[in-house]
RNA sequence: GGCGCUAUCGUCUAACGGUUAGGACAGAGCCCUCUCAAGGCUUAAAUACGGGUUCGAUUCCCGUUAGCGCUACCA
């Protein structure tokens, strides 16, 4: 049975990295007709907070990739700890009563690694058992059998076999004084008790996995298989981190810009992974079918953000993509709630009009709101009546043009086709380009050079608002 | 410091040991066109370095360099 976990602890928002750690373990859940478990690993109370908690369902239910069961694991904590008791029963760890803050100084001293207190280490079970029954803090740690087993090896699915010398690997905890299970030992107990058969995640866990492997070897339990993931990195090569990068790598910034969520997971599996063809734009079924360990890299990827953009150009590229791939009163329902967001007051049947229109000139949802923004608003943001003017024009024929755009525009009726025939018609009647004649009208209505196409664009205005900007220009061109 | 991992265009990537080292994004140019886009065409751009093995190495091996990760009673 094919059963995965993705394992985030709420200890920050739900950053990139993780969202993709997330998409890899989903893909192949659902390629395999597997199981796919989200369960939180709250274990490190001290740096636990409500609104990471929060941030991360936020992110994840934002992905559109729903997970079948879910866990917490402060709530197995007897799990974990009879696990560690079993390890301790069997003699596979011990007790270290050294307080935290006197091993840090010990450790600090050693050259290399350090690996254990050998007077821990040695105690003798009668006198761990007095202090523990003493009621005196101790840690449980792992008795690592540096001469039983001078090294440990596994085969990750990703970076192929893996071996490492015993005697390179310390005497790490399972238990922290307080009672509460390490990542390591907690980890390790419910992936067992999920009966998880892959774990997917990071490659910074790949040295971890050492130690994991010898925490179900002591438990007596086969261990999943691994597959660790490259890492997403920064443009200067420096590991992906809420601290340094800030909220350029939350999930909920690309959401916020207006990221069509299969947009950006198109785009974070082509990071670290490919279909091994030319395809990149894919739907969610073709990813899943596509999908397998073997299409996964071993080095890591940058992120191309910069400073004054936060987002690769890509995964901008993508969601561009995407959005012209939408039928337009799809794109009209997304768009809504975008421009209501930022205050403006929008009918769906006008949004419905302006879709189309923009389209093809957006590449986040947000930016309807500065490519449409003359739709929007009520005045026209001040422009010079330099750019009224069209190319090889003057002043004058601004004005000519504008004039007979008002005499002529009431009369009609303002779609589409009857626009574009009367507008034609007027260029001709005053021996201008059509260009010089629907420049000034577009930078009269639009407020710039720059704008969509012209007729539809008068269409979705309406008569009254395209005529009372159309003065607005003659009277900027008036002396 | 110790241990581990990695290295193809600016970025993401493709290439049974034999290719003019391919694609995409970004860039440049041209076309289309009522502007801007979108679209089409064209173009520039890479195997980190040094040794092997081999008839032949981007591909296999070793070394160097560089980067990253782990080295917590964090995850």
């Amino acid at each position: 049975m094919l059963r995965v976990r993705f394992a985030p602890s709420p200890t920050g928002f739900l950053h990139i990295g993780s969202a993709r750690t997330f998409i890899f373990n989903w893909l192949y859940a659902r390629h395999g007709g597997g199981t796919m478990i989200l369960r939180i690993d709250d274990t490190d109370v001290e740096r636990n907070t409500d609104a990471s908690l929060a941030s991360i369902f936020e992110g994840l239910r934002w992905l559109d990739l729903p997970w079948d069961e879910e866990y917490k694991q402060s709530d197995r904590l007897g799990l974990h700890r009879r696990m560690a008791e079993a390890i301790l029963q069997k003699g596979l760890a011990y007790r270290d009563f050294v307080p935290p803050q006197a091993a840090e100084g010990e450790k600090s001293g050693a050259h290399g690694t350090w690996l254990f207190n050998a007077e821990m280490r040695e105690m003798s079970r009668e006198e761990s058992d007095r202090r523990a029954a003493a009621g005196e803090p101790f840690a449980l740690r792992f008795r690592v059998p540096r001469d039983a087993e001078p090294h440990i090896r596994f085969s990750d699915a990703v970076f192929g076999p893996q071996s490492k010398a015993t005697a390179d690997i310390e005497d790490f905890a399972l238990l922290r004084s307080d009672g509460m299970p390490t990542y390591h030992l907690a980890s390790c107990a419910d992936d067992a008790d999920l009966r998880i058969s892959h774990v997917i995640r990071g490659q910074d866990h790949l040295t971890n996995t050492f130690k994991h492997v010898l925490i179900f070897d002591a438990a007596g339990v086969e261990p999943p298989r691994f597959a660790h993931l490259p890492l997403l990195v920064a443009p200067d090569g420096a590991k992906l981190s809420k601290r340094r990068h800030g909220p350029v790598v939350s999930v909920t910034t690309y959401r916020d810009a207006g990221f069509m969520p299969h947009a950006f997971v198109n785009f974070l599996c082509l990071v670290g992974w490919s279909p091994k063809d030319d395809r990149e734009v894919m739907t969610r079924e073709e990813i899943i079918d596509a999908f397998s360990l073997e299409g996964i890299h071993r080095h890591n990827a940058v992120v191309n953000f910069k400073e004054d953009d936060p987002f690769d150009p890509k995964a901008v590229w993508l969601n561009a993509a995407l959005l012209r791939s939408l039928p337009v009163e799809d794109l009209a329902g997304l768009l809504l709630p975008f421009v209501r967001g930022a205050g403006i007051a929008v009918e769906p049947a006008k949004m419905a009009q302006i879709a189309p229109l923009i389209r093809e000139r957006i590449s986040l949802l947000r930016d309807a709101l500065t490519v449409g923004d003359f739709f929007f608003a009520a005045e026209l943001a001040p422009y010079g009546a330099a750019e009224l003017i069209p190319q090889k024009g003057d002043a004058a024929m601004a004005l000519r043009a504008l004039e007979c755009a008002r005499e002529v525009l009431p009369g009609i009726e303002f779609s589409h086709d009857a626009l574009e025939a009367a507008l034609r018609a007027a260029a001709a009647h005053l021996g201008i380009k059509t260009g010089q004649m629907f420049q000034p009208v577009r930078v009269a209505v639009c407020g710039r050079k720059n704008a969509p196409p012209l007729f539809g664009t008068l269409e979705a205005l309406g008569k009254e608002t395209s005529l009372a900007r159309v003065g607005q220009a003659i009277e900027k061109l008036k002396p």
